[in-house]
DNA sequence: GCCTGCTATAGAAACGCTTCTAAAACTTCC
DNA sequence: GGAAGTTTTAGAAGCGTTTCTATAGCAGGC
C-alpha cells in the first residue's frame, strides 16, 4: 500500500471484497452480518481510510460541488459587498448538506471560453451572482445544460434563467412613496451603474410613483452615478450647484448616498435641514458609522440561501422550469430624510413652484 | 453518443484511438501528421467536446484546485474584511494558472471531521485563512499531508506551517515610535481579540517600543477589545471617564479606532484636539468616510497572492520546508493624531507628570 | 533483402470508486 | 430431501481520462 489507503486496501485487511467494504462504508451496513460489519469498520479506521472525492465522483457521476460564479465585470471581491452577504447565504444552506463550493472568476468576456471553465463536468450546477447587462454568463443556454441559477440581478423572462432576488422595483417605490408622504415634490434621482439591471428597475420605479403623484421629474435633477461612493459624490457636486435645487435626493444605492452625503458636509449643506437624502441597500458599514441614513434594507443572506436551496431542487429534481423569487425589502426610516415643511425656506421652497411648473412624466 | 460527448466519440467520429484523440487535444499534435491532428480537431470542434475535469483529475493524480479555508471561527465571510482581500489576491493569482479554488468553510471544531472535508482528494493544497488560536486548523500535521500555506496569522514556529503575512509587529513599533515621536508620552492601547495572534503581536510591540523609550504603560489605559467596532465603542466608553486620561490611543485595528471615534463624537470629545487616535490596518470604508485615520496600511491583497505562489511553488516541486513571509505594513499619517504639545491643557496635560510617575514597563 | 532505427498510431492498464448482476450459502417448506 | 426462496457475498463492468508500452509502417545502411 502506497500513499493514501484505497478501498482495496481496506478489503483486504478485512478480508472481503471491495463490494462489501464500498458498501458498508457508505452505511449499507444492514446487508451484511454484523461481525462483516465491524471488520470492515475498524479496517478501515486503523488503516485511516478517507474515500477519495474525485473517483467518487466520477462513479457515481455528481460531484457534490456548485459553483458561484462571479461576473467578468465585478470578478473583484473586495469591494462587492452584496456578494459577500449572498455567499454566505450560500453557505449556510449547502455546508450542511455536504456540498462544496467552487468559486469561478472568468477574467473574459468570450461567452465559450467562460462556459467551458464554469461546465467542466466539476459541478452539479451553478449559482450567478449578478450577472450585468451583456455578460458572458448570460448566453448560458448556448453553452451549457447545467442548472442554474441567477441572483443579484432581476433578468428578463427571455433569458430563461431561475432567479433569486429583491424586489428591486417594489422596494424603491415604497421608498418614493415615502418620501413624498414626508411631503416632498422636488426630488432629485442618482442613477446607478447603467449595466446592470437593478439600476434602471429602481429608476424606473422612481419615476413610476413620481407620476403617479402628478409629480414632475426635472431631468437636470436625475443624474447618472454607478453606484461607486465617488460617483455619488461627483453627482452630488453636479446638483448642487445648480441654481434650484430638489428638497429630496434619492440614491439607487447606499454606496452613492454615502458619497453625497460626504460631499454635502464638505460643502456644508446640512442633511437633511437642507437637504434630504435616501438611500437603498442599507450597508454594514453606513449604519456602522451611525450616518443614520433612511434606506431600503433587503436581505441579501436570505437571497443567498433561496438562491442555493432552489439550484440543490433542481438538480434533485431535474426540474428545469426557469422560476423567479423576488424578495421584499423593508423601509428603514432614519434621519437623513425630513418633514419638506420643515425645511428651511431656503432656495428649496421652489418645490411647491415645481409642482405646478413641472413638464414631463 | 447519449449525454456529453467523451473522447470517445470523438476518437471515432475522427476515425482514430482514444490516445491519439487526446494526445493531440493535449497539444502534443507534434506527434501526428497535420492531417489527423486535422480531423481530431474538427471532430471534437463538431461534437462540441469538453474534457471532463474529474476524469482527467484521476487519471492525472492532481485536481488542479486548491482549498480555502475560512476557520470556523470566522467562518461567516461578510464581516471579514480581511479574507475578501485575501481571496482577490489569490484568484488572481491562480486564475491565469488555470487552478480552480474551493471555499471551505468548516462548521465545526473537530480537527478529524474538519481534515476529512479538507482533504479528500479534490484539492492539490490549501490556503487556511487567519487560524486562531485552537483552530482545528492548526492540527494539520496529525491530518494531512497536503501542501499548506496559512496567511493572516503569524504563528509559532511549532506548527510547521508555511505563512505569509503583514509584519504585525515591526508595524505596530514604527506606528507607536510615530505617535511617541508626536510628543505623546500618557498613551493607551485598545487590545484585539485575543484569540488572534497578530493581537498579541501588536500589543507585544507596543509594550516594546514604550519600554524603550522609558515610558510607562498604565493598565487602566490598555483595555481589552475583539477587533469589533462595538468593542472599541465600548472601550472608549471605558476609557474617557476615568480621571486621568492618555493623551493618544492605539487601537489594534481599525474596526476599533472607527468604533472608538465614534464614541468621542457621542461624548463630544474632539479627536484629536482632546485626544489623539490611531487605528491599525487602513480599511476601505473607514478611509471611505473620510474618517481621516491615521494608521497603518498594509497590502492584503498582496498576501493573498503570494500565499498562492508560495502553495504553487510547493506543490509542484514537492518542497515542503515551511517558509515563513512577512510584508511590511506602512504608516499612513492623516488626521487623527495630533502634535501632543499643541494639545489643550485639559485634564491632557498630566501627560508630562506621567513620564515621571509611571511604575512599569 | 534483411536488420536497425525512426515515426505514427493503437492497445490496454491504470486512477479509486459505485453498482448491477450473479453466484454461493443457508433456510424453509411440503 | 430437493425445489424455491432468502440472505450474504463477490465479480466485473463501468465512469472518462492519461500514459506506458507495443506494434505497424517505412526509411536508410550494409
Amino acid at each position: 500500500m502506497r500513499g493514501k489507503p484505497t478501498l482495496r486496501d481496506v478489503a483486504e485487511r478485512a478480508g472481503c471484497s471491495i463490494t462489501t467494504t464500498s458498501n458498508i462504508l457508505q452505511g449499507r451496513s444492514h446487508l451484511y452480518k454484523e461481525d462483516m460489519v465491524q471488520r470492515v469498520l475498524s479496517a478501515a479506521h486503523e488503516l485511516g481510510y478517507r474515500p477519495n472525492s474525485v473517483a467518487r465522483s466520477l462513479a457515481r457521476r455528481r460531484t457534490a460541488t456548485i459553483g458561484v460564479v462571479l461576473d467578468p465585470q465585478h470578478a473583484r471581491l473586495t469591494h462587492n459587498v452584496y456578494a459577500h452577504d449572498v455567499l454566505d447565504g450560500i453557505l449556510a444552506f449547502l455546508e450542511p448538506r455536504d456540498y462544496d463550493i467552487r468559486l469561478i472568476t472568468p477574467r473574459t468576456n468570450d461567452p465559450a471560453a467562460v462556459w467551458r471553465r464554469i461546465d467542466n463536468g466539476s459541478i452539479d450546477g451553478a449559482i450567478l451572482i449578478a450577472p450585468v447587462m451583456g455578460s458572458p454568463l448570460l448566453e448560458w443556454q448556448h453553452y451549457s445544460t447545467l442548472p442554474v441559477v441567477a441572483v443579484g440581478s432581476t433578468l428578463p423572462e427571455e433569458y430563461l434563467l431561475s432567479q433569486v432576488d429583491i424586489d428591486n422595483d417594489a422596494a424603491m417605490a415604497s421608498l418614493t412613496e415615502w418620501v413624498i408622504q414626508q411631503g416632498h415634490r422636488a426630488i432629485g434621482f442618482i442613477k446607478g451603474h447603467p449595466l446592470h439591471w437593478s439600476a434602471h428597475q429602481r429608476e424606473r420605479a422612481f419615476r413610476r410613483v413620481m407620476a403617479q403623484h402628478g409629480l414632475p421629474v426635472r431631468e437636470e435633477w436625475v443624474l447618472q452615478g454607478n453606484y461607486g461612493s465617488e460617483s455619488g459624490a461627483y453627482a452630488a457636486g453636479q446638483l448642487l450647484c445648480q441654481k434650484e435645487l430638489p428638497t429630496a435626493v434619492i440614491c439607487a444605492n447606499d454606496d452613492m448616498a454615502v458619497g453625497f452625503l460626504q460631499k454635502c458636509r464638505e460643502l456644508e449643506i446640512p442633511v437633511p435641514d437642507a437637504i434630504s437624502v435616501a438611500g437603498f441597500d442599507d450597508i454594514y458599514w453606513a449604519r456602522q458609522l451611525g450616518l443614520q441614513l433612511t434606506t431600503i434594507q433587503h436581505d441579501r443572506y436570505q437571497v443567498g440561501y433561496l438562491a442555493a436551496q432552489m439550484l440543490l431542487h433542481q438538480i434533485e429534481t431535474g426540474e428545469s422550469r426557469p422560476q423567479r423569487m423576488l424578495l421584499p425589502g423593508t423601509l428603514v426610516v432614519r434621519r437623513t430624510v425630513a418633514l419638506a415643511h420643515a425645511l428651511a425656506s431656503v432656495p428649496i421652497s421652489e418645490a411647491t413652484i415645481l409642482t405646478e411648473g413641472g413638464s414631463r412624466l
